[in-house]
DNA sequence: GATATCATGTAAGGGGTTACATGATTGT
DNA sequence: ACAATCATGTAACCCCTTACATGATATC
């Protein structure tokens, strides 16, 4: 699913801006999928092209043109397609994973900072998916709350197995590794 | 953390080919990191440029000569300096937690199947990740537990939450939403 | 006879980010 | 004064994936 799709799927909630798009992606949903101006922009240009949005240019006083897209029906089904399609695979890519496995190069200080910074960022995250707010229909409410689950599981298993990964440092046995 | 401190790091344990990286990235890894072939040999090549790894070519009978490569003292701090950055946050793309978004668009049939399939796949990745298999490492095993925990965190909110996104069907009350 | 494993690499293309460019208004 | 919010867009660049190209050996 590109930022096209993504695009159609808030549009279908009901019209916006380029701007009030990349709103929504600054909230819960920026945990499982992000985008910038730089892509979000240039795919409603060319969902507008593939006819499969609508765009009105709202002038506006001392501010730049608003331009509110619309998903016109033939978008709505290349949306309901999309969604159809068998569902590829989670993407994730965690330097926070990938350093832990390395982590025997790191000094026992550094592995304590990177552990103390997680846990704050994971406390964080689940007090921002807290959202009983003007989240849009029920699909968004069960996300939040998946998201706090799996926020609350891997703070648990931090705390719980922290001490696995300190004290395994190469740095401990010889103050020079080169 | 691209590629090319992916494979430095990988090296950091010990010797390698390309191949034989990929192979590793073909575990338990795979949940967090991925990369192709495509991306390994080139990262290679630019290592091996910057005198951060050493390459020794073995020539093999009836197979293309192997190439093997050695993390060299430079490699090892570019490593350890990149390794004591400050860490960026996971990116994950879940295309899965997206249709959730957008399921009021899909059939409450369509939705049934993505569930099951998703808690076959939690399955299959929580089995996938027992690992007290050559994993290299206390790093290696941390990284393991920790994916189990939240394989297993999204499948029981999965299984306990499912009701809320069935029954939302938009086309449950008009077969015709165009 | 087909598929998997071993083993390397390239080229085209895709999809994205970052930084830049512009500019008024509102809040601290 | 300075930063943030509103509002749009482009261009350069980055990094990666997919597909291709090659080819022997082993297994089903």
């Amino acid at each position: 699913m590109d930022t096209k799709i993504f695009c159609l799927g808030i549009l279908s909630f009901g019209d916006a801006t380029g701007y009030e798009i990349k709103k929504q992606l600054e909230g819960p949903f920026r945990h499982f999928y992000d985008a910038s101006f730089g892509s979000i922009y240039p795919a409603l240009g060319k969902l507008t092209d593939a006819a499969l949005v609508e765009r009105t240019e709202l002038a506006q006083d001392k501010r730049p043109d608003k331009k509110v897209y619309s998903i016109t029906p033939a978008g709505k089904m290349a949306l309901m397609d999309e969604l159809a399609k068998p569902i590829s695979g989670d993407k994730v890519k965690s330097d926070f994973l990938a350093t832990i496995v390395f982590s025997e190069l790191l000094s026992p200080a550094a592995i304590d900072q990177m552990i103390a910074d997680r846990l704050a960022a994971y406390d964080s995250a689940i007090t921002e998916l807290d959202c009983e707010q003007t989240m849009t229909g029920p699909g968004a409410h069960f996300v939040c709350g998946f998201g706090k689950a799996l926020y609350t599981a891997a703070r648990d298993y931090l705390e719980n197995h922290r001490h696995e990964i300190v004290g395994h440092s190469l740095l401990t046995k010889s103050e020079k590794v080169l």
